[in-house]
RNA sequence: CGCGGGGUAGAGCAGUUGGCAGCUCGUCGGGCUCAUAACCCGAAGGUCGGUAGUUCGAGUCUAUCCCCCGCAA
């Protein structure tokens, strides 16, 4: 069989890697274009590149495929069999979708029709949800909407990370792409119509990284501590100071009064955002809607990541004072 | 030439107009306590990133090099 590989970030790469490990002719492969990173912004080939070259994989770069008759005949004269495309980042007009004898298959973060969209892992962990998983599928115009071919659960832990997840569901991805592509091979893979209730997984906006301690719970402040990490990083401002949370635990109320001996009554009176406890044996405790956010992982202006007591060292943060 | 912060004890940081190199924690030794991430006493630990310069005198001012980090993507 006669592969194209579309795909960019480290995520994709673990496919790619399986399915030429597993022993399958991979043509070419399509990725984005090297794009300025970090400091000093130097061109940075993407993790797929990185792989082809290692392994001289023919590399395409186009810098876009809607109207790119060029590119469009390339493929044709390349002759896929299939197309995978895990995570290419952009949009596959249906002239391209309709090259490949036996289609073009994606690899998608989620358990379809949940979490269409750009950033399904994050999602899942942003919204608390127990469990998820890698899909399958035909690819079709629509996003995300094609039939499904295999898929595979897995679970989220209380306190795993996006990242952790990312790299968890990838591995599965990679398994699940081989598996997909025998099946396709055989016969034997199955066309499964995508139905019931479907969701969105929009690409992350970065204003939804700034703590809302009015309005959120201490399990949604949680939620979203470890949804953006390592992605962004949530944040708060504390004396006109960013400063980012990497890791936090929920506690609830009742059990933090009874910890350190406190007052339920006067602790449910305290505004939300403040701190309750801080201390470089302690750590740093912050009263929030129906529970106590204990930092374990937090990061200051200009400054790197650092367990909290190392920080609170540093940096004193008095009682009382309130994160906006 | 994308923007910015920084390099001082093992860790995290302070150090004013140039004038004895400090704080908190940790480490080591001792004490106290039924008990502790408790408390008390004591000690060790530094080429202040490198080099050159200004100066009676540089962590601090000037030049230059090296290294680290954040933002942004």
């Amino acid at each position: 069989m006669r592969i194209l590989f579309m795909g960019t970030p480290d995520f994709a790469e673990v496919s790619l890697r399986a399915i030429y490990n597993a022993g399958y002719d991979i043509i070419g492969v399509v990725t984005n274009q090297d794009k300025p990173k970090g400091r000093g912004m130097k061109l940075v080939a993407s993790p797929v590149k990185e792989f082809a070259t290692q392994n001289s994989i023919p590399i395409y770069q186009p810098l876009k495929i809607r109207n790119n008759t060029d590119f469009i005949e390339e493929v044709k004269r390349l002759n896929p069999d299939v197309i995978c495309v895990v995570a290419y980042g952009k949009i596959l007009p249906k002239e391209l979708l309709e090259i490949p004898k036996l289609g073009c298959i994606n690899v998608h973060g989620s358990l379809l029709p949940k979490y269409r969209g750009a950033a399904p892992i994050q999602w899942a962990v942003l919204n608390g949800d127990k469990k998820t998983g890698i899909t399958t599928m035909y690819m079709d115009e629509g996003m995300d909407t094609g039939d499904m071919i295999l898929k595979q659960e897995v679970e989220i832990g209380d306190d795993e990370t996006t990242g952790e997840l990312w790299n968890k569901l990838s591995i599965i991805g990679g398994e699940l792409l081989t598996k997909t592509l025998e099946k396709i091979e055989d016969g034997t893979a199955p066309r499964i119509k995508q139905t019931g209730e479907f969701s969105l997984a929009p690409m992350l906006d970065k204003s939804i990284a700034k703590i809302d301690w009015k309005n959120m719970t201490a399990k949604e402040i949680k939620n979203l501590v470890r949804g953006l990490n390592p992605i962004m990083g949530a944040y708060s401002y504390l004396n006109d100071k960013k400063i980012k949370f990497w890791k936090v635990q929920n506690i609830k109320l009742e059990d933090f009064c009874y910890d350190k001996n406190l007052k339920l009554e006067e602790l449910k009176r305290m505004e939300n955002g403040i701190v309750v406890i801080s201390n470089e044996k302690e750590g740093l405790y912050i009263k929030c809607i129906e529970g106590i956010i204990k930092v374990l992982e937090i990061q200051g202006e200009n400054s790197k990541r650092m367990n909290i007591c190392d920080f609170l060292r540093g940096n004193k943060i008095n009682t009382k004072s309130k994160f906006e």
